[in-house]
RNA sequence: GCCCAGUUGGCGCAGUGGUAGCGCGCUCCCUUGACAUGGGAGAGGUCAUAGGUUCAAAUCCUAUACUGGGCACCA
């Protein structure tokens, strides 16, 4: 016999070992047809996993899951990224704290301490996958940086820079000073804050009046090389050809025209930095435009600064600003907010500089991936998404790939003086020197599709699992890895690495706030699972993961998830308990049931049953976890549980017999296949209950997935028992609900007789139902009159009458009357409304008609019932 | 500036043309032999605003407001 609560830790432990023992999520290539692949998101080897990690697996997971029960050969491929600059940031703190300095260290040892953290971090991260009860491939794991991957790296950079897409040169870059590397243009972020705009005054070189310019960073002006106005411009049109001086260091800077000059920002004149700013970079370059550097990699002023050399940017804006007005150059300082371009791992302010660094070309590696999507080759859940990729795509620049750091895959690229630069993947012998440069981890993430399957060598997995099926991410990542997956899968296989992407949300606190170590507000997915058991935190992040929308984590949803997993739990218990303790040969099978001989609630359950089970698997293959979720626990709860179980009460309780059998019959299968789909969510406790219900359900199968979903082999969908047993609910909460309005005591039982239409299957048929459930002692049809001192309630088609002589107060009997009173008649006030639009329209749809003259009908019988009792009472 | 999404009971969210739903919370009653991690009964929304389409709009269209996000620009 089951425990009195579900207890997840010890359950979990045994089903997990089970599970790795019996190697359930391997996967090889065979049969024929397609196979279903994910490949997981690599989570960096930065640390622990958080909640959004937690819902990231889950969803991919459930996914996988669903596609093994309905039979198809599935494939998840585990691994970790090494996550470049934020993996070093990550041993940079770590260094720090211990007062050892990265360049005192040295590259190899430093590497040597990122490669034994690095192993210990895969340990966690796995750790806490498999605990999450993600069933990957476990024997296929890969790390971005391990050998074959790091072939797959070189043998592409080869590949593009001999497709000539990869090129060196100099252009400008986004540098993070703190990180003292190169990003890509999608590493950096943006954000608005308060400053100032200067205007200062440069004078004419031969002595004239001069121009003002504005600016809102003085400091670049050390690097200036013009003065830009535009063509049309009158108030500036005579310095056009003169020299302007630079101040402080007086070097002469001629003034030029171009269209790109906007009249209405500034004053009209534009100083020019091509080191230092993409726009005047472009501008140089038209006008050829020497480049001078003011700001080095370092964040600190040039040499071309002449007195403020050295001096960091911060300190430099102050000293120059103060130094402006002193000296009479600053003609006007106002208020100005612009936006700041900040570094996505570290948060500092980006400079942007001129420097020597490897690029991707990107139109050439878009056009293949624009072409899929618009040929609807790929689709993107929710498509709403699709539109801001497409942009994307359209609009990049190339692509900076790489960094100056030390942890990565270091660029294959060789150099000796007098030779052209080498690219190559062995060492090239004496005398070369490789590029100290590493590449961008989105490099080696963007093959992660391809390298994981052993490209590329044409190995028998890449011909089998390649394309992969579907890939799970978080809108974030949309551009920064999507994208780059999609371009390398077509580059080097000329097919999309998957033809959907399931786009989901971010998991953010409570109040709907973004979570984060400074706040405070993070969620810790190991302690949930501690606190509530691995299958509610799943339930509850599932239920919650609507396609595409960010999620506002509450405890309180684990903790009602945790309650659902306990109803599930206990409704076994509830049905092992009314079954014998030696299961019936070949256990109790729905085939072996004469449909004649199911009741009404029987007939009702198995036709909702199929409804939500058939809604469940319908969501998850549209990539709608929360759907599938909701639907099997409204029918669990509400319709299994809630009314199914208690119907079935009275059979259980009686003699054995044919009667009883049909119920258990009932009972196991429905909850058996319930618990099936509901295992892509709840991988635990549904694991655990089939085991004990199997044998009863007449299986075999080892685990759930081994047996897949239950096959329905008889189309049990019957639209008029379902209208049936909801009138037959309807009456019983009529009652209840008179019984609590009027203070009858929950023990008490009552007698009632029964008039109208339906008065006679209520009394018939269902009278079991009806008695047991609404806690009568008897129930007649109404013979003569209305008993006297009796209260009423009214349901469709059917009227009770129920005396209540003493314990009756009328007073409450009128007031709950003339309530129902008052709805009965705005329900009729609507069907009219309605009715009268109908017959208004050319074209009324005759089944509509005919619906909301029943439902009207209804009402109406419902009014004159309650008229009379009412007009008995006073 | 352009684009996208959202705006539904106290909170968090479903609901793509036909009488407003769920979870949590709240009120009252109940330890009846699966479950108090439970059961029953309730209270509580003119579905952001203004127009329009339609016999009929939370749902479709247009505009506005607010919130969030993406992209571009910012001298």
């Amino acid at each position: 016999m089951l425990e009195k609560a579900y207890d997840p830790k010890p359950v979990e432990e045994a089903r997990l070992a089970g599970w790795d023992a019996a190697k359930l999520s391997h996967s090889e290539p065979r049969g024929e047809g397609r196979p279903f692949t994910i490949v997981i998101p690599p989570p960096n080897v930065t640390g622990a996993l958080h909640i959004g990690h937690a819902l990231n697996n889950t969803i991919q997971d459930a996914f996988i899951r669903h596609q093994r029960l309905k039979g198809v050969e599935s494939c998840w491929v585990p691994g970790c990224d090494h996550g470049g600059i934020a993996t070093q940031n990550v041993m940079e703190k770590q260094l720090k704290a211990e007062k050892v300095d990265r360049h005192a260290l040295g590259r190899d040892a430093f590497l040597e301490r990122m490669q034994l953290w690095t192993r210990d971090c895969k340990k966690t991260i796995l750790g806490q996958l498999h605990r999450l009860g993600a069933s990957l491939d476990w024997q296929r794991e890969a790390f971005t940086m391990d050998e074959p991957r790091a072939k797959a790296v070189y043998h592409a950079f080869k590949t593009l820079w001999e497709r000539g897409l990869i090129y060196r040169g100099e252009r400008l870059v986004n540098w993070c000073v703190r990180c003292g590397t190169a990003l890509s243009d999608i590493e950096v972020e943006r954000e608005e804050r308060k400053g100032a705009l200067y205007h200062i005054h440069y004078k004419n070189a031969d002595g004239g009046e001069g121009i003002v310019v504005a600016t809102t960073r003085p400091i670049t002006m050390f690097g200036d090389t013009a003065v830009a106005v535009n063509p049309k411009d009158r108030r500036w049109k005579h310095m056009v050809g003169k020299n302007v001086l630079i101040p402080f260091i007086d070097r002469p800077i001629p003034v030029i025209e171009d269209a790109y000059v906007e009249f209405e920002l500034g004053t009209g004149a534009l100083k020019v930095t091509p080191a230092h700013d993409q726009n005047d970079f472009e501008l140089g370059e038209r006008h050829k435009l020497p480049a001078i550097k003011a700001i080095g990699p370092d964040g600190k002023l040039t040499e071309a600064a002449g007195p403020y050399a050295g001096l960091s940017r911060e300190k430099a804006q102050d000293q120059v600003v103060a130094d402006l007005e002193a000296q009479g150059y600053l003609r006007k300082k106002e208020d100005h907010k612009s936006a700041v371009q900040t570094c996505y791992r570290c948060a500092s302010v980006i400079e942007p500089l001129l420097s020597l660094q490897w690029f991707v070309k990107q139109t050439e590696l878009a056009k293949a991936p624009l072409k899929a999507l618009d040929a609807g080759e790929f689709k993107i859940y929710p498509r709403n998404w699709e539109k801001p990729y497409r942009d994307w795509l359209v609009n990049m620049r190339d692509w900076c790939v790489s960094r100056q750091i030390w942890w990565g895959h270091r660029i294959p690229v060789w150099y000796k003086d007098g030779e052209k630069p080498l690219v190559s993947l062995e060492t090239p012998g004496a005398g070369w020197t490789q590029d100290p440069d590493v590449l961008d981890t989105w490099f080696s993430s963007a093959l992660w599709p391809l390298a994981v399957f052993g490209w590329p060598e044409k190995t028998k997995d890449l011909a089998y699992y390649y394309p992969t099926s579907t890939l799970v991410t978080g809108y974030e990542i949309l551009y920064l890895w999507v994208a780059r997956m999609q371009m390398m899968g077509h580059a080097f296989m000329d097919q999309p690495a998957f033809p959907h992407a399931v786009i989901h949300g971010i998991v953010r606190d409570k109040s709907g706030k973004k979570m984060s170590k400074s706040l405070g507000n993070v969620v810790d997915p190991l302690q949930m699972m501690d606190k509530y058991g691995t299958d509610a935190l799943r339930f509850a992040l599932m239920v919650q993961a609507h396609p595409g929308k960010d999620i506002a984590f509450d405890e309180q949803t684990v903790v009602s998830a945790r309650n659902f997993v306990n109803k599930l739990w206990n409704s076994t218990r509830f049905v092992l308990m009314n079954l014998p303790e030696a299961p019936l040969a070949g256990g109790y099978k729905l085939d072996k049931l004469s449909h004649c001989c199911l009741e009404t609630a029987d007939a009702w359950i198995l036709s909702r049953y199929q409804h939500a089970i058939q809604s469940a698997k319908n969501s998850l293959d549209e990539y709608d976890p929360a759907a599938a979720a909701e639907a099997l626990y409204v029918f669990l709860w509400d319709e299994f549980c809630a009314w199914y179980i208690e119907l079935a009460k009275g059979r259980l309780l009686g003699i054995e017999g044919e009667d009883k059998d049909i119920a258990r019959t009932i009972l196991v299968q429905v909850l058996t296949g319930s618990l099936k789909a509901l295992h892509p969510i709840m991988p635990f406790v549904t694991e655990e209950i089939y085991a004990a219900l199997k044998p009863y359900a007449g299986e075999t199968a080892e685990f759930v997935l081994k047996g897949g979903y239950h096959k329905l082999d008889y189309d049990w969908s019957n639209p008029e028992v379902e209208k049936e047993m909801s009138k037959v609910m309807g009456a019983v909460t009529s009652i209840r609900s008179l019984r609590s309005q009027l203070n009858v005591p929950p023990g008490l039982k009552i007698k009632a007789v029964a008039e109208g239409p339906f008065a006679e299957a209520v009394t018939g048929k269902h009278r079991a139902y009806a008695l047991s459930l609404a806690q009568l002692e008897s129930l007649e049809p109404m013979n003569g009159g209305r008993p006297a001192q009796s209260a009423t309630a009214v349901a469709d088609g059917v009227t009770f009458h129920i005396p209540l002589a003493g314990v009756i107060d009328f007073a409450k009997e009128r007031e709950r009357l003339a309530k129902d009173l008052a709805k009965a008649e705005g329900d009729i006030e609507k069907c009219e409304a309605k009715l009268r639009n109908l017959s208004a329209a050319a074209s009324a749809p005759a089944d509509k008609v005919a619906e909301a003259k029943a439902q009207r009908d209804a009402a109406l019988a419902r009014r004159d019932r309650l008229q009379e009792t009412i007009a008995v009472l006073s």
